[in-house]
DNA sequence: CGGTAAGCGAGACGGTACGTCGAGTCTTAAA
DNA sequence: TTTAAGACTCGACGTACCGTCTCGCTTACCG
């Protein structure tokens, strides 16, 4: 998703003035961040975003119609590897495609941000939209991938309800942090992995 | 939780003076209730719950400080059937005990209140340790009591990661509701139950 | 002025029940007039009243129906000296008439208060009436009294616009405290009757 | 008095930025006095004036910082025809002098806006030192200004209190409305330019 | 190379919610 | 029935934020 502007199409020949300073939009997207980590969503004024990002608030609203759309651009726009399938090498097994996305699936910041955006999607349908997209689909997708993966190979019998349990890992990663407002280092994930990922998809209880 | 009231424990003796109505306290709840139910967090204005509780807004600040702690009574002082093991009898089986809590697990509303109070959370942490013990804990301490019992009743084996298992239905359910958004019928539920906490839990596999 | 009490007359009989406490009118007035004189009219605070006076705001609004009839006792009732002409005795010359008056035409504290009572009489019609007489009609006839038995004794010769300039000195004392805010000391007065008041009542000027 | 902008000596440059409305300044204080001369100065309420004026509060608090300096403004900035000795042509004779400015002394709604000041005077030494300024110096120094024109002519003769007489007119008038509550109109000060104001200054009683 | 149209920082604008406080009323237990 | 204490309704005050608009300046392009 880009900064907005609706007048790129019906204008493909340049248009004359000033021309926008693009390097402007990583700025303030930068600043709501920082804000939003710091004082939380409600705390991100965007009095405060353009001062911090050394502009005036009518650029600020020039890129982003609203406090609501800065807050998804700023938090989806932020370093997230959203990873696909494509990105992850298959290894094998399952258990180490796990292990594999398991230390670094986010960029900095990534749970403040997170929480940030999910109070703002509160507020809008449409934002309700992206975030699922961004943060429910994509991982459930990726999940997906993995788990057809290692049923071609053999690691997962025919006939498991992959979709169910591709929910299973986001939906505990996410309640763990947005719910729960606790974090979910790599010593619960893995721990997830083993008690109740590889059981579900195997079949092979821990014992 | 119960409306504050510091001076409870200072003040054993009858003070006097006219004594607060406590069942306004119900009725200016129920106000704020409707109107997150109605229009959100954000269009529950205190003025509109004072309003329609038939109260003036002193009334409303005297038992509640600010609008994040009224709305964290409001919902957690709702008719939340917080059940415990307790309020669950024995079926003999852990498949019927959660078929059971499955269909009244809460009142009515409880998706739009618990996304108020989410939001209201993200203000204060001390309302998000409140979300906390209401919505997870208390889900996750009952869900640990019903797979204790079907451990006594062997249909558990030892040696399972119970903390883990309890956690994984009251993530998935909230995952559907506060984070993607949709609702978490009884179907979702069944479908749950049978395939990744029954197999999880008992190690039979749906086949 | 009394407290109010409109059963008065229709209960000759002793009532049964607990005699109502008459000492604490004055204990209520003086409450209202220290913090008139300490915090002007809005600073007085019925709460404020009621706290200090070391009763409840009931007992307080059961003997004044409001906080503007509270002040107009409390200046009104204060140790005026409401002095008319029979109070002083004839000294033989209008001048000495006048100094014999200039000392102590007040008790203590009566800036304050008259500027208080003004204040409420700004928000009600009888107050100001009530105000009027105290401090302007009640001045001002005095002063005419002084006049005409000067005339009597010959200072003050015939055709003279009595009422015009018997208004002239409480005129000018009011306006000095309660328009200009500034103190009317004797030196005030004292040079006020010498340069004003004796001139324009015997036309012997100064020089 | 303008409305309050404490940078406007040491920002000599213009500051960037929308520029204030100046426009919106008389709006607003036209509405305040409006409201006072309607309701009184407890009527006048900053809702009120916003409202009236078609602007927002925060419009309005932007330029007063409170209620209390808004209707300094309002009523100081009104059409008040603060006359100055420069403004009365020397008629030859301290009557007519006196008489010219009888009729037109101030501008419409001066009484009761006069009074609505001092009752926010009453909260705010500040303000009363204004009011005074307004309704006492300004009115002093005319007065003072046409008794020193005659002393010249020869009218009054020398060793006259003039402070002391300036004074007489001023807190008759202004006795009369503030304190007395009456109207000082055209009759009452002829009859008081001739019974008072002339015999003091010139020594001729009017026989 | 100068006009012009747009972007820019700054900040005033209308609106609306928040939380505080005072006036006057009502309710309790005790005297 | 009065008292002290204090909860009650109502409504104004002053603050803060959102999203818009306007100012004077700067930057480009286009004729």
């Amino acid at each position: 998703m880009q900064a907005y502007d609706e007048d790129v199409v019906t204008a493909p020949a340049r248009r004359p003035g000033r021309r926008r300073d693009d390097s402007k939009d990583d700025v303030i997207l930068e600043a709501a961040r920082e804000l939003i980590a710091e004082r939380g969503y409600d705390g991100m004024t965007m009095d405060a975003v353009a001062e911090r990002a050394g502009t005036g608030k009518a650029t600020v609203y020039r890129r982003w119609p609203s406090k609501v759309e800065l807050t998804v651009d700023a938090v989806v726009c932020a370093r997230h590897v959203i990873l696909t399938i494509d990105d992850v090498p298959d290894t094998g097994s399952l258990r180490s495609d796990l292990m594999a996305i398991r230390g670094a699936p986010q960029g900095s910041r990534t749970d403040e941000l997170m929480s940030g955006l999910h109070q703002a999607a509160q507020s809008d349908p449409q934002v309700a939209a992206l975030f699922h997209e961004q943060f429910v689909t994509a991982r459930t997708r990726l999940m997906r991938g993995l788990l057809e993966r290692a049923q071609e190979r053999g690691e997962v019998p025919p006939g498991r309800d992959l979709d169910m349990i591709a929910t299973v890992a986001p939906a505990m990663i996410a309640y763990q942090k947005v719910v729960a407002g606790r974090k979910a280092g790599p010593e619960f994930i893995e721990r997830m992995i083993d008690s109740v990922i590889l059981p579900l998809a195997t079949g092979v209880m821990p014992d």
